[in-house]
DNA sequence: AAAACCACTTACCTTGGGGTGAGCGCTTAC
DNA sequence: GTAAGCGCTCACCCCAAGGTAAGTGGTTTT
């Protein structure tokens, strides 16, 4: 991912962190509980390995979640979210709670149209 | 811009209105103070004037900013913030917050490295 | 022996958001 | 009379995010 420049703004530096089709997605399942590779695409309908495998490692990465590998003769792979991934999740909290307000007035719109 | 689907989820349907490169600059500049078009320009460095026009207009269209034309010769058109785009702002405060604290582990990452 | 699950990687292609530069109709400054 | 400012629109191009499909090296089920 192309990183943008924050120039000390917050939103921006946020939004390096978040951006990425699937990374709130994958944030979320990871927080309900740890979930491995073969999980997540299947919970993620429409994502492809590539692109999961590729913002698992960024996530990994920028420590909003953990990659623990199990030993064992069948590969075993599991993604935690960290606690800071559980900050970002709260974070947005407000956010949410505002787009599902924009989503009732687009709705109403929709209705008069 | 293509709208995601939002299937319920607050935080899809928000982004569906603060994607756009230059969206949240321009909220916060006319979050300010009115601002006239070509003010905006010289505000967002970078922006282009295509973009710009159709990222105001998309704003416009969901009741975030507010267009005014003013009569009189000289072409005068102004864009301020609505109570709506304004509760945007509030809600992008926590994640903005949570970006500061992002940007401070990069930076400690790369002092590292 | 074949197929299926595991967690991936790699090469290739498509899509669309955003930049570039020109043009438009009008007015005011030099 | 020409350049510069105002607020745009339009045609064209670029690029990176993400999808597709195949392959890898292992194990387990049938």
């Amino acid at each position: 991912m192309k990183r943008l420049e924050t120039d000390e703004c917050g939103f921006a530096s946020a939004l390096n962190a978040i951006s990425g089709k699937w990374k709130m997605g994958i944030l979320w399942e990871v927080t309900l509980r740890p979930r491995r590779f073969g999980e997540l695409r299947r919970l993620l309908p429409g994502v492809s390995e590539k692109v999961l495998a590729q913002q698992l490692r960024e996530m990994e990465a920028d420590d909003l979640i953990r990659r623990e590998v199990f030993p064992g003769a069948v590969q075993k792979v599991e993604y935690s979210a960290t606690d800071f991934g559980r900050s970002l999740n709260e974070a947005v909290d407000a956010l949410s709670r505002w787009g599902k307000a924009f989503e009732k007035r687009q709705e109403r719109k929709a209705m008069v149209a």
